[in-house]
DNA sequence: TTCCGACAGTGGGGTCGCAAT
DNA sequence: ATTGCGACCCCACTATCGGAA
């Protein structure tokens, strides 16, 4: 079951439950074993050996959960799972376990005891999975929350990545993106400069941003834009860019990676436009980026540097 | 006839493994 | 040894098409 995009409801008969940064992974504990499977219904058991240990907790069931690493301020970090999430030879994984662990966020219970649960409401799995008493060095059952604003500040004050709102009477829908989760995402928009773009099936495949540098009229790299840009827009993009073709990349020197600059066409860097995106990356780049609009208002200057 | 939802397609940040260069 | 590419992970958004209203 995946969650809608959408807001805070305002509507009482809400949990909320932080979202956790990971992969989203069911577990089947059965005849002693624990096996693991992403959403793409791939089996992923292999990869995160540190949960066999689930065997012994729950007897047989089936958990839906989001599979993460934590930082050492506790917070879930995409990019250090990025190191797991591939790793199939077990003794690699065994090592990565002992390195650099992972923590199993476990969120419902669809099976218990050969009984399917997933037909009852939302607050009554949730009783079912607290009644479980589960909790381990390498998985947790996280809280849940009745007051969603809450919960919303919480989630900015210590860096995650948004608030899940469950509605409380909803039945588990195995596959489905259904709107009785709601994924309130915390994301962020800012101005950019455009220092060049890369043809792609459309005319504008993505646009390659930046901030402006220490050195006058240089831009250092914050990642490529291609989402969020309908016909429309195209045309503007392409209006206001062609012009400005330059023969030399704006970019302070080495700070584009070879694969992004592959095919890309350098501009004078001129054109601003804003930019919705997630987070960062711990190198500075922009994850889920997407264009909103082009600031024909606003100049390089007016657009805070790297630094902020 | 119009509107809406599901879906494919296009774009993004990543890692890993393998094949081609 | 380097580069390119697809397969997996996470995703947002646009355009299209068929069915419901």
């Amino acid at each position: 079951m995946l969650a809608v995009p959408g807001g805070l409801p305002a509507s009482p008969g809400w949990a909320y439950e932080f979202k956790w940064d990971g992969v989203r992974a069911v577990a089947v504990v059965r005849d002693g074993a624990v096996r693991l499977w992403a959403r793409s219904g791939a089996e992923i058991t292999t990869a995160y050996p540190e949960l066999a240990g689930l065997r012994d907790v729950a007897g047989e069931a089936v958990l839906d959960g989001e599979v993460v690493v934590l930082t050492e301020a506790g917070r879930p970090s995409f990019t250090l799972l990025a190191e797991r999430m591939h790793v199939r030879e077990p003794a690699r994984a065994a090592h990565l376990a002992a390195t650099l662990p992972i923590t199993y966020m476990i969120f419902d219970l669809l099976r218990l005891g050969g009984l399917d649960l997933t037909g009852l409401p939302y607050a009554q799995r949730r009783e079912h999975l607290e009644a479980l008493g589960i909790a381990g060095a390498r998985w947790a059952v996280p809280p849940v929350f009745a007051d969603g604003r809450a919960t919303y500040a919480a989630a900015m004050e210590h860096g995650l990545e948004g608030v899940v709102a469950k509605r409380l009477t909803s039945v588990y829908r195995p596959g489905l993106r259904s709107a009785d989760w709601l994924k309130v995402k915390l994301e962020e928009s800012r101005e950019f400069v455009v220092g060049g773009w890369r043809p792609g099936v459309r005319r504008v495949g993505g646009l390659l941003v930046g901030l402006p540098a220490v050195q006058p009229g240089r831009l250092t790299f914050h990642g490529r834009v291609g989402g969020g840009i309908g016909a429309a827009a195209e045309r503007a993009l392409l209006a206001a860019l062609e012009p400005l073709r330059a023969a030399r990349n704006p970019f302070v020197r080495g700070t584009v990676p070879r694969a992004d600059a592959k095919g890309a066409i350098w501009v004078q860097p001129v054109v601003v436009v804003e930019v919705k995106y997630g987070q960062r990356t711990p190198d500075g780049r922009l994850r889920f980026p997407r264009f909103l609009r082009i600031r024909p208002d606003l100049t390089p200057e007016e657009v805070a540097g790297a630094t902020g």
